[in-house]
DNA sequence: TTCAACAATGAAAGCGTTGTCAACCATTAT
DNA sequence: ATAATGGTTGACAACGCTTTCATTGTTGAA
């Protein structure tokens, strides 16, 4: 059984198809009694408008593709909250486009990364969003960039949190080196000198500048960051758990440590927890993005809040400008927020 | 500048729009010659067919529609991984649906379901899935069990973990009962006997079943499950929290606890905490679902899995199927498993 | 040499909408 | 009575693609 089209209800209500599509979108006076007419058929026969035709036809869809690197990580859900409640009053729909390799191949997640790009463009995506992922790993030039770059001309695309030099690629971030040092100066006013920072990829955009918070806010107080005290490598618990480890094989041990996200700190929490320690009174810790988890731990992470949810919310409203007003957007900078909890306290 | 097209394409090739058709699509041979000046002319202008077009005359899209009730709860964006795995092979691309409600108005929650519902009929979505929400709150024969059923009649429509009676609608789910039994087994092997269910909402059929499943243990084994041990109230951290601290409250305290799900069991293990109960020492504890945080946490939680990633796999296997064989799906049930990590003991 | 088979192509008909344009009718103003 | 207004409506041309059908050469077999 085939669906309705407009074709079949405007047959039965003797009236033309362009009748039928004045009725459906108010878009020009129809006489009562053939709008009721037309009504009722469309009740009758459950008809829904077959959206695609419609796209094609305006050129518009309606939708917003969403391209990240891995939906399990709970960051990526806090700022699809907020990129969802502000797009769903405009009227977009989501399309998830997760590039998590299963193999953990980074090449392999480098490819899917410029499939999405040719999917959402061949579909029309409205505008496209991209989160995180390689393109903080690439250098201005490479393949990816240029990809990425050629896209945006086709349709609005943002990056979030993406550090993308120059090259006219429209970006709205949270700013992670006032974020790093949000956190360590709160380190430092509680009384530590030994700090440690943990987690990451040195070759990240983001990571680095974290990095640069950090060693920043040191010197400006007269502190050194040791070499062997700046770990990177991952962003997961285990990188947590085991770079702990490595920390607690070195002769002289920090008495905080600054970690690079908030799934570092849980590992090098727990490993603590395993190695005797007590968080925060024997180590205090201090992660960085504010997932849900980071008040869940016990005790509760003090973290700095990249505002996820608000930078969902203003990539939306970007976009949407973007979109409708065909403006190249402005970058946007989100300031940070040190969320001080129960893991950090003065040394002993 | 406008897109360039398949005419613009045959235009300069000197060939009719149905060769360029042809060597995209590999449809049919064409001769090398000039196959390989259409493949040059594609290169050139990096042309890109309009998806748009292609599905509304193929009849498909390749979209499948996902629809869920907050993607924050960290047990959806596992499945998610599930059903992405599996379905992207395939070929398949996702629609997010989240239903969540900014002022948690479950009625706008109820509505935008049906919504979502219309909007992924009409934008042909190629199959449809629905996890948790309202629907498990919904009985049979009310509206949203009818629109869901003829949803269901319009596009292939999977529920996950939905517990819809008969209704001639295909689910696929894990035995919510059978984790329940295993849980509440595994304490009384500990020798607890006091033991508590918290969480969910009585009114919910999977909660429902999660507290027939631990009743029927306990009085399969001799035991009692007193009406003031199980509170259902939520499925948040918070939840746990309050209802610990009215367990507490209580003239007789329970020796463990078994919850409606991992959050509300976090909720428990830090009100515990708070109060200076050790887990678990002096409060065993299991959870439910087996989100990631559950090895986070500090003791890591027990818990019961729902093979979240297993259930997601299996769905996109299962509605490939429907999609393709046009064959309405059979039930299909998924056995959970329980994952004995440290927070449950035998009691002192 | 002739016919069948096949490779290579183009014309044109959709797919289900929307919007433009012109036509029609009934009022109302002149 | 006639022209002008404005509310209603239908025909039809897009939108960009795929596929069917028919046509043209070619080539191998009879």
């Amino acid at each position: 059984m085939k669906p309705v089209t407009v074709y079949d209800i405007a047959r039965e209500a003797n009236v033309s198809v362009a009748t039928v599509s004045r009725v459906i979108n108010n878009t020009a006076p129809v006489k009562k009694s053939t709008r009721e007419k037309v009504l009722e058929l469309i009740q009758k026969y459950q008809f829904q408008p077959n959206a695609l035709a419609r796209s094609l036809f305006k050129k518009e869809t309606g939708m917003i593709g969403v391209i990240l690197p891995d939906i399990t990580n709970p960051f990526f859900p806090e700022v699809l909250a907020g990129l969802d409640q502000e797009a769903r009053s405009k009227g977009y729909t989501f399309f998830l486009c997760d590039t998590v390799s299963t193999n953990g191949n980074s090449y392999e997640q480098y490819v899917r990364e410029s499939q999405y790009l040719n999917i959402l463009i061949e579909k029309q995506a409205d505008g496209i969003i991209m989160i995180g992922g390689r393109i903080n790993l690439a250098r201005p030039g490479s393949d990816l960039v240029n990809e990425v770059v050629e896209a945006g001309k086709r349709v609005p695309l943002l990056l979030i949190n993406g550090n993308l030099p120059g090259e006219g690629l429209t970006r709205i971030y949270a700013d992670e080196r006032e974020g790093a040092e949000l956190a360590t100066q709160h380190l430092i006013d509680l009384g530590h000198r030994n700090i440690a920072f943990v987690g990451g990829f040195r070759k990240m955009s983001n990571t680095l500048q974290r990095i640069q918070g950090f060693v920043r806010t040191m010197e400006k107080n007269g502190l050194q960051a040791r070499k062997e005290w700046v770990l990177d490598g991952g962003f997961s618990v285990e990188t947590g758990k085991s770079f702990l480890n490595r920390l607690l094989d070195l002769p002289e041990r920090p008495t905080a440590i600054f970690c690079a996200n908030d799934l570092v700190a849980i590992g090098v929490m727990k490993a603590a927890n395993k190695a005797g320690l007590q968080v925060p009174q024997d180590l205090s810790l201090v992660g960085f993005d504010d997932i849900p988890y980071a008040s869940n731990s016990i005790p509760e992470l003090t973290t700095v809040s990249l505002k996820c949810y608000d930078v969902g919310r203003g990539a939306a409203e970007l976009l949407h400008q973007m979109i409708t007003k065909n403006k190249v957007g402005k970058n946007t900078k989100i300031r940070p927020e040190l969320i001080v909890r129960e893991s950090t306290a003065p040394p002993k």
